[in-house]
RNA sequence: GGUCCGUUAGCUCAGCUGGAUAGAGCGCUGCCCUCCGAAGGCAGAGGCCAGAGGUUCGAAUCCUCUACGGACCGCCA
């Protein structure tokens, strides 16, 4: 149930019943009306902006509609109280009974907090997706976190999602992985290699060589690329790939599928995808103007096959095929995600890193073109991650293989502490990662606090001496529920079902870290208003019924904490240590 | 030169897609532990929402320009 979706619904009929009254004209547009908690408590439960929007194209004064709507309002027994405010809006209390049943359904109905949003449409959200050259690292780690909390998101408001991985196969970066891997699988065998650039230099190819060499044995030792180039590429290339898997499994990943660029090559996708734009006439032969600004030393205009992806308001045309006649990294993209229309997919999300900015909107022109603007297609960047250990910043070098993975996060602080802290920050906006602040245990570290409260339901339920089953909760009586912070808590659950739409709408993940927190937040006030008060503490003794409804209020928290941390993909603690 | 993102309290950030007196944590000030878990709690001070125009009943939110910060910008992926 969504009381705020419900009440929305109650004004619409309202409106209706006006409109038959001959108070409204009819055939306004509704879209704008909105029913929303206010933000000042004291204006009510709920209020809607429903008079000011339709009072200019009814030619009404807006506080006219608002009285009309207000009375007919009231007549619903959900509705305490209705008052038009300020230029015309609508404050409306909401009986203390209606928040009974939203606790009650909290608790009874697994459905609860779920949106029908997405309809069971087919939703792919590609994340990760980074080249198989080595271990993940942190700036894959947030897009990664990023991509799978959207997608169990996504899931949550009733989307069939697709997880993927896009594996970057086919382009050199391989050819200078299995360079490097040759290099290590020499020094297996006791020759001493140096590492020259254009050769990943990282200690995880040493395995890999070892392995290497446990295979073959010394079959490629004094021979030409010629002979073993291709096979040591798709060695290496599954072994990184099984070292990726294994990254992602450390934070909790699971993808559904796992898909190949070098699977488009010799099979015609690529020649098939860019015909179908060609027929659409977005290829041509042409030659791109050189960038302004700073120009590169060596340009030279020279013929290339282009993406008319202007058409579809990219900035310049786009290459799809080097001047040499080669395909650019860009056309295998384009085939890929070719693929994903024609798999059906009713919306595309890519999750990519923040270098990968330039590249947002070709891609959206490629898709809107190739599925005539049927399939919508939201790219989200994963903004840099800064670390830090002891407020210092902490610098990493690529080069020098001092980069921080995904696994020295893991292990430092936990698949928990990770994930939810990448995902306390909006996606686009740079983020910072202390390694000592987010394993601190206060009410400084969110993930700390939200997960305190769950462990701390657990204890009350646990200590209860009473029965706390859901079904027995839910049919007690919830009436005795009556003070401001008991509501309070009441109130912000039953925005839960709104949030989690609007979260999905804007794939925007983080809202749901913030949400959690905030309902930590009420629940630890009301704990603590236990202090002062003994009549607001959980467990009422010799009084079986006021405990369990107190535990019912309690235990709803609880319900939505684990559903929303089950979406971020952080455990539920049962107790803290 | 262009594109994208960002700019909100001293600091780190939210702000429900245009709503009412802009919120939270840290820090600061003042109170509060015999009490279901004080690894805290309650209250208070603190704002020209970068700046200037515009759109309208109404703007932190939408549009234009400007300033500052970051990412990216042909035959690398």
């Amino acid at each position: 149930m969504n009381l705020f979706a419900d009440i929305r619904a109650l004004v619409l009929t309202s409106l209706d019943a006006l409109v038959a009254d001959g108070v409204l004209p009819d055939g306004l547009s509704r879209q704008a009306i909105a029913v929303e908690p206010p933000r000042d408590a004291a204006h009510g439960d709920m209020a809607t902006n429903a008079a000011m929007v339709l009072a200019k194209p009814a030619k009404m004064n807006p506080r006219a509609i608002a009285e009309a709507l207000a009375a007919k309002l009231a007549d619903d027994p959900r509705i305490g109280s209705a008052e038009v405010a300020g230029p015309g809006f609508l404050n409306m209390r909401i009986e203390t009974g209606v928040w009974a049943g939203v606790l009650k359904a909290a608790l009874t109905d697994a459905g609860f907090g779920r949106s029908s949003l997405g309809q069971g449409k087919k939703l792919m959200v590609e994340y990760v997706s980074a080249n198989p050259t080595g271990p993940l690292h942190v700036g894959h780690t947030r897009g990664a976190v990023f991509g799978d909390a959207l997608a169990s998101l996504l899931e949550f408001a009733s989307y069939d999602v697709t997880r993927e991985y896009y594996i970057n196969d086919g382009g050199a970066q391989v050819d200078v992985l299995a360079r490097s891997v040759y290099l290590r699988y020499l020094e297996a065998h006791g020759q001493d290699v140096a590492f020259e650039d254009g050769t990943y230099p990282g200690d995880y190819l040493i395995p890999v060589g070892k392995a290497l060499k446990d295979k073959v044995g010394d079959a490629y030792l004094d021979k030409g690329e010629q002979f073993w180039l291709q096979e040591v590429r798709e060695f290496a290339t599954a072994a990184m790939m099984d070292l990726i898997r294994a990254d992602l499994a450390a934070v909790g990943i699971r993808m559904d599928n796992f898909y190949s660029e070098k699977s488009l090559y010799g099979t015609g996708r690529i020649e098939d995808a860019i015909q179908t734009l060609d027929q659409k006439g977005l290829i041509y032969q042409g030659t791109l103007e050189p960038p302004k600004g700073k120009l590169p030393e060596d340009w030279e205009p020279r013929e290339q096959t282009l993406f008319k992806s202007t058409a579809y308001g990219d900035d310049v045309d786009r290459p799809v095929k080097k001047s040499d006649g080669a395909w650019t990294y860009f056309a295998p993209d384009i085939a890929y995600h070719y693929d994903k229309v024609e798999r059906g997919f009713d919306e595309l999300i890519d999750v990519f890193g923040a270098d990968h900015g330039g590249y947002v909107k070709r891609m959206k022109a490629a898709v809107a073109a190739l599925s005539d603007e049927k399939v919508p297609l939201d790219i989200k960047l994963a903004q840099l991650v800064k670390l830090y250990k002891n407020g210092e910043p902490f610098k990493m070098s690529k080069r020098a293989g001092t980069f921080i993975t995904l696994r020295d996060l893991v292990d430092q602080v936990g698949s928990d502490v990770t994930r939810f802290h990448m995902l306390t920050r909006k996606n686009d906006a740079p983020l910072d990662f202390d390694f000592d602040k987010v394993t601190e245990q206060s009410k400084d570290n969110p993930v700390f606090y939200v997960q305190y409260a769950h462990a701390r339901i657990n204890s009350v339920l646990r200590k209860a001496g009473v029965d706390v089953s859901d079904a027995t909760l839910a049919a007690a009586d919830l009436g005795t529920l009556t003070h401001a912070a008991e509501l309070k808590v009441a109130k912000t659950i039953a925005e839960w079902p709104r949030l989690v739409e609007i979260a999905a709408k804007g794939h925007e993940p983080h809202r749901i870290a913030f949400y959690l927190y905030d309902l930590a937040s009420d629940f630890h006030a009301l704990w603590n208003r236990g202090n002062e008060d003994v009549s607001l503490r959980f467990l009422q003794e010799g009084d079986n019924a006021t405990t369990q409804a107190k535990i019912a209020l309690i235990r709803a928290v609880q319900v939505v904490l684990a559903q929303g941390l089950g979406i971020l993909g952080v455990t539920p603690a049962e107790e803290m240590r």
